[in-house]
RNA sequence: GUGGCUGUAGCUCAGUUGGUUAGAGCGCCAGACUGUGGCUCUGGAUGUCGAGGGUUCGAGUCCCUUCAGCCACCCCA
């Protein structure tokens, strides 16, 4: 093939769907990770879905937004199908089928990749990936703290301790609206409440005046409650206030009295922990409370894990109601970040362990050596052309390796190896000659130094 | 889907009113240094000027289309 061959094609991604490189994937990975192992310690257990859905599973009864944003087409065989384009509904579907053989409560995480075809942003694609986990099958509060609690340690696992997790609980909004006679204008209004943060005030008001069709004067009362700042207790106090005569409202503002009180109880430093009644999220599923997570640093990004509780999650596929609470990380999101933080180790390896392939008549040494550290549960890789000696550490310290043991005639003479230490340039001589452990040792010290 | 900005080497960019063989820095490769990486010096490779079409004697430079990226709306992770 020669380059003016018109055969060629052209390496290219789709528009919003990226190849990840080591760099980008390394970190990756230890996020998923780590969000495996938090949701675990929860009990969560793993599922997974298929990508693609029949259609109607995915569009239920027909929503405007996520149905315009949808990847459908036809198979081979004429059904029309479409690709995933959250968790949630999958689960709801998944739910129906199974959860007769499961029982409740049932507590899942559902780490996947979804689809939506809407127009890219700094950390909005085409493709990418969420970290879900829902408890469903109990209306208990406890549940709704949990929730709090592992969104919590999770971003405490990741490295974050400058973060918001602000709660709200549509049954406060709700109540007040039923109040006013705006309850079936309920979700236009929370769709410009959530503007709240990039309009304003007065244009909010506005627009609950324009497109829900209130008066001044009620749009102007619900700005008065959604603007309610302050410490949790005092907002909590103000809203008992507004929301009286309507049992829903009480409900919700008892439901985010107790919430507060035992995320604090179960050791949220409660600056973490906010009661915002603001946030409204988009989604209509949502009935009770609501999460969203906002990193102090980098609020623009916007909320990189939400969620909240539904009423009856799987009213479309079966009669049987289930409740339930759940959040969704938003990996990628979360990822693009963590980068513009610089909060992303540059290494491209995942092995701590460089081997020049220094003498090149000693290639089963070498292996050898590499095997028994293996053994020992480190990562080793072994450079495979005998070239020299600079080039092949200056080849680790590009990519990042933290240590290479160098062996060459003198140290196979000797018994021993040289453990060069990349960060500090450091080097020191252990033996090899019974056994590696104590170089092993030696790497594990530095390490956790 | 709508509007604005951008697109030149792997990266960041320069490229004069359209004018012959398109440049810099960084990076990369090699050597100086036949057993030790972030410095220095020397040399070297690399561009369908995002793509396609048009105007012109001549286009990286002008026009149209298209693709991609960034930003806003919208929505959301």
């Amino acid at each position: 093939m020669t380059a003016d061959d018109p055969e060629r094609i052209e390496p290219r991604t789709l528009k919003g769907f990226r190849d990840y490189l080591p760099g980008q994937m390394i970190p990756r990975e230890r996020i998923i990770d780590t969000a495996r192992r938090v949701y675990r310690s929860y009990g969560f257990a793993p599922i997974d879905t298929p990508a693609l859905e029949h259609l109607d599973v995915l569009t239920g009864k027909g929503g405007g937004e996520t149905e315009k944003q949808l990847y459908k087409f036809q198979d081979a065989g004429g059904r029309w199908v479409g690709m995933r384009f959250d968790l949630t509904v999958p689960l709801a579907r998944f739910a129906a089928q199974h959860l007769a053989e499961l029982g409740t409560p049932f507590k899942r995480y559902h780490i996947a990749t979804v689809w939506r075809g809407e127009n890219v942003q700094r950390g909005r694609y085409r493709e990418f990936m969420q970290a879900d986990f829902d408890t469903i099958g109990t209306l208990s509060t406890a549940a709704d703290v949990e929730t709090a609690l592992v969104i919590h340690d999770l971003f405490l696992a990741l490295g974050f301790s400058e973060f918001t997790i602000r709660v709200n609980n549509r049954q406060v909004l709700t109540g007040l609206l039923q109040r006013l006679d705006l309850a079936g204008k309920a979700v236009e209004i929370l769709r410009a409440i959530d503007k709240l943060g990039k309009m304003g005030p007065e244009k909010v008001q506005a627009e609950i005046v324009e497109v829900a069709g209130a008066t001044a004067d009620q749009a102007a009362r619900v700005l008065s409650m959604v603007s309610l700042k302050g410490e949790n207790g005092e907002v909590l106090r103000q809203l008992d206030g507004l929301v009286e005569g309507s049992e829903t409202g009480q409900q919700g503002v008892s439901r985010l009295r107790d919430l507060l009180a035992a995320a604090i109880a179960a050791g949220v430093p409660k600056e973490r922990i906010r009661l915002d009644v603001s946030i409204a999220r988009g989604l209509d599923y949502y009935t009770g409370t609501i999460y969203e997570t906002f990193l102090t640093a980098l609020p623009g990004i916007g909320s990189v894990c939400s969620g909240g509780r539904y009423d009856n999650l799987a009213a479309l596929f079966t009669s049987q109601q289930l409740p339930g609470v759940g959040a969704s990380l938003g990996l990628d999101r979360l990822l693009a970040a963590m980068e513009e933080l610089s909060m992303l180790p540059k290494s491209a390896t995942p092995a701590d362990v460089f081997i020049p392939f220094f003498d090149a008549t000693r290639l089963h040494d070498y292996l050898r050596l590499a095997a028994s550290l293996r053994q020992a549960g480190l990562g080793v890789e072994l450079y495979p052309d005998p070239k020299k000696l600079g080039q092949q550490l200056s080849y680790a310290d590009r990519r990042g390796f933290r240590f290479a043991v160098i062996v060459g005639g003198d140290e196979f003479a000797g018994g021993t190896c040289q453990l060069k230490d990349l960060a500090d340039r450091s080097t020191a001589t252990v033996s090899i000659a019974e056994s590696v452990r104590p170089l092993v040792e030696e790497i594990r010290r530095r390490k956790s130094a």
